[in-house]
RNA sequence: CGGGAAGUAGCGCAGCUUGGUUAGCGCGCCUGGUUUGGGACCAGGAGGCCGCGGGUUCGAAUCCCGCCUUCCCGACCA
């Protein structure tokens, strides 16, 4: 078709292509406090599924949702050395309240490890307290010094997991499991984004941990986004916060924590992982709407087709929209639900109601399926579950396409310019890492040659993951 | 915070260089009509502290000073 493309082109410039998508299908505007979002109603859907998704594999791993205050006191922040150091620069401050001067500052939290340290200390006494294991959906705020709708805005959206252990065997455990089971399987089932899984190096750790655990996604030009991390604390935290527990033993002992999170970066990651030129492509499992009924036109028979077809749908456990026509030319509307990434549309025309027929559209792929009207409900929960697994496969061949093996931090840099590069971590060092500071690029993570989660990063033989990112 | 660009109707922009009727255009929005199988068309209409503050001037969207905000590229980061 000669119509002129409704977006700014992937090709010609990302940036502006992701904001377009996010202005025109209506996900977020930026709100009137410099790095703050409204997440409108489309864009909330979607979190919503992102989060029940989430919330649902937390729950399987045992831990349980709790609520800590958003104002947390000055002091508890510089009781860890490196937490204090890690998050100063960007910590929203309240320093009046009340019309009066405070006589201690309120930090707003940017993570919440010291409160909750503060209170894990209270609730536990004795080994059988552990592990304690807590989660929390909240928001927080860091003053960042680029914002970007979804990506990094001053307040977000997450949640929060923080677990305390007996042993660091078990924290360690934990982490990983939260890292494989909640986050990686939640990033591959539902979000269908592929990821390579691995530690941060140490110059990327979260600020206290002795271990950063990280899920790094490949958007569809080429960088890198940290989806999820898991962190192990070692006693850092315990010991800030005295926090410790009587062993079978008799003896006092200090826990280790962990603590884990995903947010509402994970609605840009989607984005930018699966959109093409028409706007967003959303994999059903976290689409608002898997199907939209859309009426050719405003005319009594279609219409009630048309819901008919809906009304099935709906009961036949598939969230579907209903389109009638009202909204203006078959041709717009059209393109605002491509806008919108819908995953199936149902066409519902004259000439092909006269045969009994609809016309069923992919948004992955654009292709259409005449169908009779009585395959329809079964056709359209069959589809879910070809467009999740195929673009799943289609991210990952993407990805593998992009990621290349290389011999040199030379090589290394010529191809994190379109992709991932994979360069033995020997070869890299505190001295590559400053050279690839240079070229806006950083070891996403280090993981072992099989791909899989090293247990730190002295072991041997580990591979690095160089690209730039987001 | 450094480098660059820009703030004029909901969005995208013109007008500014050379100050001067009532500040324009496209899209969107409202009303009516014709339409509807890939961004429809006609007619009528609503909508502006021209980013904010100060200055120059008979007169400022336009010139001068200061500030704020947004976007892009870095550093910080989920």
């Amino acid at each position: 078709m000669a119509v002129p493309s409704v977006l700014t082109p992937q090709s010609e410039d990302f940036p502006k292509w992701y904001q377009d998508v996010v202005a025109k299908a209506e996900m977020a505007d930026n709100g009137p406090v410099r790095g703050t979002m409204v997440i409108r109603p489309y864009g909330y859907a979607i979190w919503e599924r992102i989060q029940s998704a989430i919330d649902g594999r937390i729950k399987l791993a045992g831990a349980q949702n709790a609520y800590f205050p958003l104002f947390i006191p000055e002091s508890y922040l510089s009781k860890e050395a490196e937490h204090v150091e890690g998050f100063s620069p960007e910590l929203a401050v309240v320093t009046h309240a009340g019309g009066e001067r405070l006589a201690e500052p309120i930090v707003v939290r940017p993570t919440s490890e010291t409160v909750i340290g503060e209170f894990m200390a209270k609730w536990i006494q004795s080994y059988r307290d552990l592990p304690l294991l807590l989660n929390q959906w909240a928001n927080v705020v860091r003053w960042e010094l680029r914002p970007r709708l979804f990506l990094r805005s001053s307040e977000f959206l997450w949640q929060e997991g923080h677990t305390a252990h007996a042993s660091a065997e078990d924290a360690s455990a934990y982490a990983m499991r939260i890292h494989l089971r909640v986050y990686n399987d939640f990033l591959e089932k539902v979000l269908a984004v592929p990821t390579f899984l691995g530690i941060k190096p140490p110059s990327e750790r979260f600020a206290g941990a002795t271990n950063t655990m990280t899920c790094e996604g490949m958007m569809r030009d080429g960088k890198a986004l940290q989806m999820a991390t898991s962190h192990e604390l070692g006693q850092n935290f315990a010991r800030a916060f005295d926090i410790y527990y009587q062993s079978e033993e008799g003896q006092a002992q200090l826990c280790f924590t962990t603590s884990w999170g995903a947010s509402t970066r994970l609605v840009g990651g989607l984005i930018m992982a699966h959109g093409d030129d028409n706007g967003l492509v959303l994999p059903p499992a976290v689409a608002p709407w898997v199907a939209v009924v859309v009426a050719v036109r405003e005319d009594e028979e279609i219409l009630a087709a048309c819901r008919r077809l809906h009304e099935e749908l709906t009961h036949g456990g598939v969230r579907a929209q209903l389109d009638d026509g009202r909204r203006g030319s078959f041709g717009r509307r059209v393109t605002d639900w491509e806008m919108k990434g819908v995953p199936v549309r149902v066409e519902v025309g004259p000439r092909d109601l006269a045969q009994g027929l609809v016309t069923v559209v992919r948004r992955d792929t654009g292709e259409k399926f005449p169908v009779a009207l009585s395959e329809v409900a079964s056709l359209v929960l069959r589809l879910a579950e070809d467009i999740q697994r195929d673009m799943y496969q289609a991210a990952t061949a993407f990805r593998d396409a992009r990621t290349s093996d290389v011999t040199s931090l030379d090589e290394a840099i010529v191809a994190a310019q379109s992709g991932f590069a994979r360069l033995t971590w020997d070869l890299v060092g505190e001295a590559g890492e400053a050279r690839l500071k240079a070229e806006a690029m950083t070891v996403r993570c280090l993981q072992r040659s099989d791909g899989s989660i090293p247990a730190n990063d002295l072991e041997e033989g580990l591979i690095a993951i160089i690209a730039k990112s987001y």
